[in-house]
DNA sequence: TTGTAGGCGTTATCAC
DNA sequence: GTGATAACGCCTACAA
């Protein structure tokens, strides 16, 4: 008995007699042996079949946020041909200022990945991708810069905002807040000062569109894109003043800032006009239809799946802005005179 | 400069001097080391970190079905702390009848997994696991019955589905159709047969359930379940025959048999009523509301995530039945005389 | 504190 | 068609 035969009759890579093949898998079972140790077959290999996706948030937002899980699903989609599965990383901020990763955390430098996808891309995200290019794994970046050889899946956020923000303008309000999404890896939940640097590509770009319109308009950061936390800092920038419209980076953000609005006996939009971003359903928010951009976000995942499946294939993958299309809701009005 | 040096400076478990350090390290700089391979790491240390999970339905699934979703909110939520990443699996049919894995497709089997979640319990998915728990590799089933010693997460599947029905019965209903999940890995979308195995334990416990109260009922299989599914099967239900009553076994499936009916001129719940499962909020189902168990699903991947963390660390975890809550909706009344 | 040796379980290569 | 052998890259004793 030796160990390549039995490799061989496990991989079934060479053509192997039956009488040896019964030998082995009788021995097998003799032995309790139940096939080869992936863990090990993959360090021979070198490939795991594996691809992580990085995302900068608690996990829950993954399987919560409408526009994400469209994203996956493209994304699962595209990759599934290639065999692979999809590793669900966090970009753990604990770890920030530590040397090496002493967490036990699983991480783009600590899982073993043949690819990884990067949702968005905060510095340090930025720093390990050189790490797991070096290994010569390809990344692929959506919604965020990732460095000159990346390919980069994005949005075309800036028009789409300034879109948007002409069209409130175009109403007639001059009296605008930019509800923003988390403007760094810190996510601190508060007006955004002037001399803040924005980190997060999403919400720096998008701002940048809507200040295009609205050179003047304050910027409030919500800690996550979700009707809770829309709540919370639409409560908080009604507390400080009365706008005449919310621009929001996102509809649950939208919505959330919706209810806010309700709850400070404002009507929307004769009141105050809100406007999101995506294009969701989102629960419960009837009677209201955003007026918001829509994003093709399963195609954005798709998108980054094959990009993903053409590096691990050796061909070039280039990047690819998709367009947003305005979507005129109810939710967005002239202001009153 | 030695290999362990190194290691051990990169690992952090042992005390170095400083001047062996940036030593090391400018040693790393200079060769483009970019620290440990998390392949030969893994084999080394037989951990991974990765959590897997198996699905029996294309990973696309995962994103769209709210219950699961929710489920894997729990789960991320709780396998959090282990420091562990959710690496996302399906049982691939595709494999049926080949000795061993010479797909490419990464399984239960080929993936360096340190757990594993079944989501639902295949026969096929029963003896890979056996194969994972001869590794080493705790295992937890969330609906399904994974063996003897297999932490077993689930609902009250037959009781909650017998509630409906009786619900229905003391309506009045007597012509009673149950629209189901699929039953068995194969997934054949039409009528269930008297002498049909069903192998999948979802469906066959909550039909059990429901054929408590009517032992006649004729049962229609879906193949997902899924809003587009339950408008198939629902016209394929209201091709045959005019019932009562349809009994769906998830929300969606409920969603979709509504259009159906609304399709065939019928009113919902004057000319026919439709009960779900799950409790999940259905987009545009406006203005209807189900009449439903409402499962906790939520829990559910938390309780399974523990279980996980459990095993991993030794300790033992007992399998857990949840219940559901019965929810009037509006989608059932009396049958008209 | 640093260096050396051995093995984790495979699989690719080559000889037979 | 089968068997021996050498890496894959790391980690952990143990010895210096």
């Amino acid at each position: 008995m030796s160990v390549s035969t039995a490799s061989v009759v496990f991989s079934g890579k060479t053509p192997v007699s039956d009488a040896t093949r019964s030998r082995v898998l009788a021995a097998a079972a003799t032995l309790g042996y139940t096939g080869p140790d992936p863990r090990a077959a993959s360090l021979r290999r070198g490939r795991s079949g594996i691809v992580g996706v990085v995302f900068q948030d608690h996990l829950g937002r993954v399987f919560l946020d409408p526009v994400v899980t469209h994203m996956m699903d493209g994304l699962a989609d595209a990759v599934a041909p290639l065999g692979a599965g999809l590793l669900l990383l966090r970009d753990d901020p604990s770890e920030l200022g530590q040397q090496h990763g002493t967490s036990s955390d699983p991480s783009l430098t600590t899982a073993p990945i043949d690819a990884a996808v990067l949702i968005g891309c905060s510095g340090r995200m930025r720093d390990q991708r050189a790490g797991v290019e070096a290994r010569g794994s390809p990344v692929v970046v959506i919604e965020g810069d990732g460095g000159p050889h990346v390919p980069r899946i994005d949005l075309d956020n800036h028009e789409a905002q300034r879109t948007v923000a002409q069209h409130l303008r175009s109403l007639g309000h001059t009296d605008v807040v930019v509800l923003t999404l988390p403007p760094d890896a810190v996510r601190t939940f508060g007006w955004i000062r002037e001399d803040q640097e924005i980190t997060t590509d999403v919400t720096r770009v998008r701002l940048g569109g809507a200040r295009e319109v609205f050179p003047d308009a304050p910027a409030f950061a919500a800690e996550s894109s979700s009707i809770d936390q829309g709540l919370a800092a639409g409560r908080a920038i009604l507390a400080a003043g009365r706008p005449t419209a919310v621009i929001a980076q996102s509809d649950l953000l939208a919505a959330g800032m919706i209810r806010a609005a309700e709850e400070a006996g404002l009507r929307v939009p004769e009141d105050i006009s809100v406007t999101g971003f995506d294009g969701v359903v989102v629960d419960g928010l009837e009677p209201y239809e955003l007026t918001t951009m829509v994003q093709p976000a399963t195609d954005k995942g798709r998108a980054a799946g094959e990009a993903v499946a053409a590096r691990l294939d050796g061909r070039d993958a280039p990047s690819f802005r998709f367009t947003c299309t305005f979507r005129a809701g109810n939710t967005a009005a002239a202001p009153r005179a």
